[in-house]
DNA sequence: CGCGGGTTTGATGATGCTCAAGCCCGGTGG
DNA sequence: CCACCGGGCTTGAGCATCATCAAACCCGCG
């Protein structure tokens, strides 16, 4: 289950044998099963992730208790709130299983020892961040300027894989709108399919 | 004008006389006037920018011509088109100066030689953009669950600065609202200030 | 004094939400 | 093999929030 993670890594910066052995210690693999939570709300953030297989929500929910996926991580991506991580605070997000997953995990120790003993994690992280920080930005210009059908093609567009994965109002919830409204999107769409 | 940038690195990482002196190497200073234009949209981003005087905004247009303002980035703040300038594809924003305006740049090949020689920046951007990640995360969580108040409330709590430095047409922009939608929240709020 | 940018205000309207009902379908147990 | 259950999807009626457009106003500055 390394492989996924070190071909990930190998994309961005190249790792001495040594080196690989060394990130490979400070990981700790770990399952979750669809449903549980790797996170909840409200407590410290224990754990930067990187998920092998399944796939991973996070959200919030606000005073209605309505949830408001901000986050999908599927196999090969890294999840966390990085926020609590980093700070030791109270997290904003809970993150749970859509499917059963499995996971490599950080503490923050075994971050913070990693990026010391191998600098070049440095620059991994440093790259891995910066295209996060695209993309969210990205995201939110979006969420801005575009209309309704707009953010819904562009998904299909750009995340056709998690359009199958993920049933429909999860993926209404992630661009901020609801499932009703995704589903009469869909018939109006049928007659201008573009 | 390095005093600046140096305060602001020395929150991360602490550098060597020596490093100091190739990082100062790397920077071009700048001037920027007033309404004067950084970036072009659709152009390739030439910098990445510090700035140490002044405040710039970075903004797209959407089909009608209406401005999306992604960014303030006041003295002591980066600002850059990052997508275009780590890809050198065109940019999707426009960025220019609210006041006169003082910057160090990087253009990417210093910014790669600066890394290369100074890996402890490779850590500093890591911060940095570690940083960026977790604001634009919850910008657009709040852009999804908040109501127009409510996001006009969280800016003045959290950048009353920023609101006597910028006309409110532009606040408004930033927020994803109009100018008319803040002035009328403004009115509703003399009668509930909280 | 007049200009220009910014703000306020009103009238109107659109977009997308809310709530509730009905439906579809796959899975489970009798 | 059928009945039922539950999750998800669809649909309708009504509604809230915020945008749009246009006019008036305010004020600092040349």
């Amino acid at each position: 289950m390394y492989d996924i993670l070190f071909n990930h890594l190998e994309k961005k910066v190249t790792l001495s044998a040594e080196e690989q052995e060394i990130v490979k210690d400070h990981f700790t693999p770990r399952i979750l099963k669809k449903r549980k939570l790797l996170l909840q709300e409200g407590y410290v953030c224990k754990y930067l992730t990187f998920v092998t297989k399944g796939l991973l929500k996070a959200y919030t929910l606000d005073g209605k208790g309505t949830e408001h996926i901000n986050q999908f991580t599927p196999e090969g991506w890294w999840t966390s709130d990085m926020y609590s991580f980093f700070s030791g605070q109270p997290a904003n997000y809970t993150i749970d299983a859509l499917e059963d997953s499995e996971l490599l995990t950080l503490t923050v120790e075994d971050f913070e020892q990693l990026t010391l003993k191998v600098p070049l994690m440095d620059r991994y992280f440093r790259m891995l961040f910066q295209n996060s920080v695209i993309a969210w930005e990205r995201r939110l210009v979006h969420a801005h300027m575009l209309t309704a059908e707009e953010k819904y093609r562009q998904l299909l567009e750009n995340n056709p894989n998690l359009v199958n994965r993920v049933p429909q109002h999860l993926l209404a919830s992630y661009l901020g709108l609801t499932a009703a409204t995704i589903s009469r999107l869909k018939k109006n769409m049928l007659s201008d399919p573009r």
